[in-house]
DNA sequence: TTAAATATTTAGACTTACCTAATTTTTTAA
DNA sequence: TTAAAAAATTAGGTAAGTCTAAATATTTAA
């Protein structure tokens, strides 16, 4: 078993290495955790010795399979217990991060077996983010992004692509919820920006690309 | 909030005064917490300054008011997600308790709050020990020691006394379970070992006195 | 292509929670 | 009531994970 602190570095490595497929930087991960550089170079020796990535002094690390599969596991439970909070203890869309967040780190494979199966093995979260199951292996996703999206048709919201607690408030705010059905009206050639109305209320809302090209849709 | 590790000392020195009475020696601590006493001495130097437990230097500590009310609602949390994992997880009696010393320590009264909602308030969790409610107020139990039973009578099993590991997993095998119904057949005299029936089974079982002063009837 | 800017690492320190060994205090029992 | 035993404390150390400041590498841009 690794430490809590482990996990976290792990974690954030795996993300940004998924993203972009190169090797991670010390200061990206620096920014990611708000820590110090130096400390983050301590521990890419440490997770280096561990085999759990691959480092190269000054060039930054690469999770190694070994460090995959348990970040994979480590967002793997993050999702579930989000899910769980969401549909079960009926907490709201962000409210539930943060408590993952100290959820995740419980150690348990029965417990994440049967919450698993309480939820009745759920492929995304209640971000529309995709949950890994116990092999690590990630569902398709065929959501588009809204940004994508054509002019007139009806789309589900299915999901948001980063989801900073910023950009989950303001779609709170708007009226927007995963799930909810929408229509495109209409799209701005000079900027992007979209009008699109809500099925259930009627209500129009005016979005900036920014935030379609943050927003899942099926 | 507190660190983990100031968690269950508060936790273990609650425990130690409620059942004693007493002020709570250094090496009862070091014993219970399996570490050496020089630390137990650092930590109530330590928990002092936080006013969490009042310590008189070589004669040990007794919890504050705000000492008890964090080590209560550690024990509710720990009882809440014991229940959670039998009653919705379907996890056994036995295999609850590690990972609870792990879900205890997540913070967020929201989450309990919505716990406690989901599980329909319980009062007792599945070793049949008390749940403090969100005040920090615990139930009255009535029930008494199946050492103090009446021959000839029938009773519900409710809980045990100290839930030791090997106490819980002695009871599994030999099949007993909580909430089970059991008659009292005879006490013997010389050793006061009981001979009990498992009403649905109708299997026989002889308990030593040890183990009878142990359990919780109804 | 090299100087400046940026990124990374090293060195040395701090805090928390632990340890061992030595000392002191308290309790127990002759 | 005092000597031995037991309990508790002090002193000094360690490992994990952090920090700052200084040194070194790497990248960028003139």
């Amino acid at each position: 078993m690794h430490t809590l602190t482990e996990e976290n570095y792990l974690k954030a490595i795996y993300r940004i290495f998924e993203s972009t497929g190169e090797t991670v930087s010390t200061n990206a991960i620096a920014e990611n955790l708000q820590i110090n550089a130096a400390s983050v170079t301590d521990m890419f020796k440490k997770l280096g010795q561990h085999k759990l990535v691959v480092y190269e002094k000054s060039k930054g690390v690469k999770p190694t399979d070994k460090g995959k599969k348990i970040a994979l596991q480590i967002i793997r439970k993050h999702r579930l217990w989000e899910t769980f909070m969401v549909e079960k203890l009926k907490l709201s869309w962000d409210e539930v991060h943060e408590i993952a967040e100290q959820l995740e780190h419980v150690h348990s494979d029965l417990l994440i077996e049967r919450l698993d199966q309480l939820l009745n093995y759920p492929k995304f979260d209640p971000h529309g983010d995709p949950i890994p199951d116990k092999n690590g292996k990630l569902p398709v996703l065929k959501s588009i992004l809204l940004s994508e999206a054509k002019p007139g048709s009806s789309y589900k919201i299915t999901g948001v692509g980063k989801n900073s607690d910023s950009f989950l408030k303001y779609l709170k705010k708007i009226g927007l919820k995963l799930g909810e059905m929408i229509k495109v009206k209409e799209v701005e050639e000079y900027d992007g920006s979209m009008k699109i109305q809500l099925m259930d209320t009627k209500a129009e809302v005016m979005l900036s690309k920014e935030a379609t090209a943050n927003l899942l849709v099926d």
